[in-house]
DNA sequence: CGGTTTTTTCACAGAATTGACATAAATATA
DNA sequence: TATATTTATGTCAATTCTGTGAAAAAACCG
């Protein structure tokens, strides 16, 4: 799930600087040194999830590239001006840019600028919950611990998700029944622990998230 | 699925010239060196998904070409000017023209608009679903696995296409009668099971593409 | 109408899950 | 330390759920 940069400046001295900040917070990067390539690199590689541009640039500047690209996508993008400029900055927003960063910049605006713009469009696709190397997504009905997926029934599932959806949250017996199980159940309160104790083993290395409170119930570690 | 473009230019030279990029791109080409030949071709040949017009031309215009061509078809239309005109380009957009560009143009441009129409518009006529080697295309009614059709009965394709366009999310048999089947519907809860087998058979070897949820419905594999 | 295809119902076998229970282990309490 | 209380664990029968084939019912089509 790594996203995919690409670069676009005919600088090389400035490529490689943003180059090296991005790979540096995980990021795969691609570069390209005008307009034309990154028209071209951008139709050839769907896998580009942000593109970052500067403006000034021989023959195709940034503006050119930036109405290129939004004929066909919606992939975010960044731009690097020279100096703030007020009636680019009007132009960029027509043609949908989503973000303006000037030179000279800090790396850490940078990298900070593209992480909130990831995580905003990415948020938008799925509700993940996690706790320590627990991932669970409720829509698809997956559990991953350590990114390694694992088998659960339906009713630890469900389990699971009631603790993920409480972590950190002490609950007691008659909450989970409550929660879990169908309101007219009324078996015993230590079927709970049974199926604490499948989930426990079927988390492998994360079994021991779920604490137990003595006297009181269970909780999922943050 | 190759596309097939019109080139109407009444210079063999540039017709020559744009053949040839389009036709390293992968395109098949056809000429016409007039207007009236672009549109007897057009209307004989039903296979053109894209026409690239000039704009000057002795007897028949561009503009009068395209109006012509309006008259039956929404076929794209890529209009080549000597420069680029306010005037005429208002003109060309109540016209239905798609795109200009105007003389004298880099062959890459040409090519990417031309493929950046192309994917537009293959992408909002054919609305195609895909989901590992199952393709399906919902407005023809197709249904391919690995490059071969398979047949499917109505309720068959419904139910499919309906697990296809929520790839990779867990769906109760509830959501799906209330989906694919009428809302007064209340038969027994195994129909859905039984079209559930009918089509993981029908779909051969990606017939395991249908994961079963114990104890909650049915999902298809991102 | 008669024949054909599609859709639905149904019964049952087999699979997976669930909850109960007995027993062992752990923790608190006196 | 001894005792009472609470939790962990393994086992297993009862229950619930799904897959399947066959047959009935409905829709379709000349």
């Amino acid at each position: 799930m790594n996203h995919r940069i690409l670069v676009v400046d005919d600088e090389s001295r400035m490529r490689k600087l943003v180059r090296d900040f991005l790979q540096k917070k995980g990021y795969d990067v691609v570069e390209a040194e005008n307009g034309e390539q990154a028209v071209d690199i951008f139709y050839s590689d769907n896998s580009i999830s942000l593109i970052i541009l500067d403006v000034m640039m021989p023959k195709m500047d940034g503006w050119q590239v930036c109405r290129e690209i939004r004929r066909l996508s919606k992939v975010p993008i960044v731009m690097l001006t020279a100096k703030s400029d007020e009636k680019d900055e009007l132009l960029g927003f027509e043609l949908g840019v989503d973000e303006y960063i000037s030179k000279p910049f800090s790396p850490k605006i940078l990298t900070a600028r593209v992480d909130a713009i990831l995580r905003r469009t990415v948020s938008d696709e799925k509700e993940m919950l996690t706790a320590g190397g627990i991932e669970l997504d409720k829509s698809a009905h997956i559990v991953r611990v350590e990114e390694k997926e694992v088998d659960l029934s339906y009713k630890e599932f469900e389990l699971l998700a009631f603790f993920m959806e409480n972590k950190g949250i002490a609950l007691s017996r008659e909450k989970i029944l409550n929660n879990v199980w169908n309101y007219d159940y009324f078996g015993d309160a230590r079927t709970i622990d049974t199926h604490v104790k499948k989930l426990r083993s079927k988390l492998g290395p994360c079994g021991d998230t779920i604490k137990t409170i003595w006297g009181m119930g269970y909780k999922l570690e943050d």
